[in-house]
DNA sequence: CAACTACATTTGCGTAGACGAATATAGTCG
DNA sequence: CGACTATATTCGTCTACGCAAATGTAGTTG
């Protein structure tokens, strides 16, 4: 129970929300790219990603320069009733469209580092924005 | 996004996850009986109840001298699969089961306010424990 | 190896949340 | 109305969290 509180206190921030959501529609996004897009700074990015980690929401991996985060893979069926529980809430909310717009825009613009350099092959119409 | 945020903070503690159970597993209860089960003072379940309910997570109605309170009715299609998705993460949970034997027990001693006094209709065997 | 980039961590500060004890309020019953 | 019960609210304290600025670190590139 202890633990089902930490993973609520660890969505419990709109910032951790909205990066939880640009990792969603990317499927694996790096820590530059969420700054650019959400505006945080990057302290701000990392901090938050660091509790996002802790609660087994997402997990990261390094690839030269680059640290890319993705959804952490389920460790058992409430853990991924969670995660599709909020992939769920995400799609559909404001805000996080609204990202998923700068985010395409940020493609196009060919200023995402993530898709730009590291996953150049991934188009925008992969991901879903609405 | 802020509002989602705010329910995810009501739900990001332990005693209000704990409050939350019983209030799924009765259907309806009055305040003093989550006293009595999970042993919390009483300034501390009325508190955590005053969150629950700014969150649109529970309400309470007035009767007689007893609160009682019951998971909000739904507000849109959102609000629906959260409610639904709290409900099956509790189910399972040991703290959860843990708080429904003792919640069993107090009605077949007859200490359960809720059910002896209010609704004596409503049987143990009609709670889901499991 | 030196400059640079992406990211993490530390520090210090202000605010929000959790708690028990005490107090207040509202309804009931004699 | 006065004693009692159930619940809510206030108060003071302690801890946890969020933030920006500064600093540290790891990997890359010339």
């Amino acid at each position: 129970m202890k633990e089902l509180a930490k993973v609520f206190k660890a969505l419990a921030d709109e910032a951790r929300l909205r990066i939880l959501n640009l990792i969603f529609r990317t499927g694996e996004i790096c820590v530059c790219d969420i700054e650019s897009i959400t505006g945080f700074t990057q302290t701000k990015t990392s901090r938050h990603l660091l509790y996002l980690s802790q609660a087994q929401l997402v997990e990261g991996r390094k690839q030269g320069l680059w640290m890319l985060y993705s959804i952490a893979k389920p460790k058992d069926k409430d853990h991924e009733l969670l995660l599709g529980f909020l992939k769920t809430l995400l799609q559909s909310n404001p805000v996080a469209v609204q990202d998923a717009k700068e985010l395409n825009n940020n493609i196009n613009k060919g200023c995402c580092t993530t898709f730009s350099v590291i996953k150049p092959e991934i188009k925008p119409a992969v991901l879903e924005l609405n």
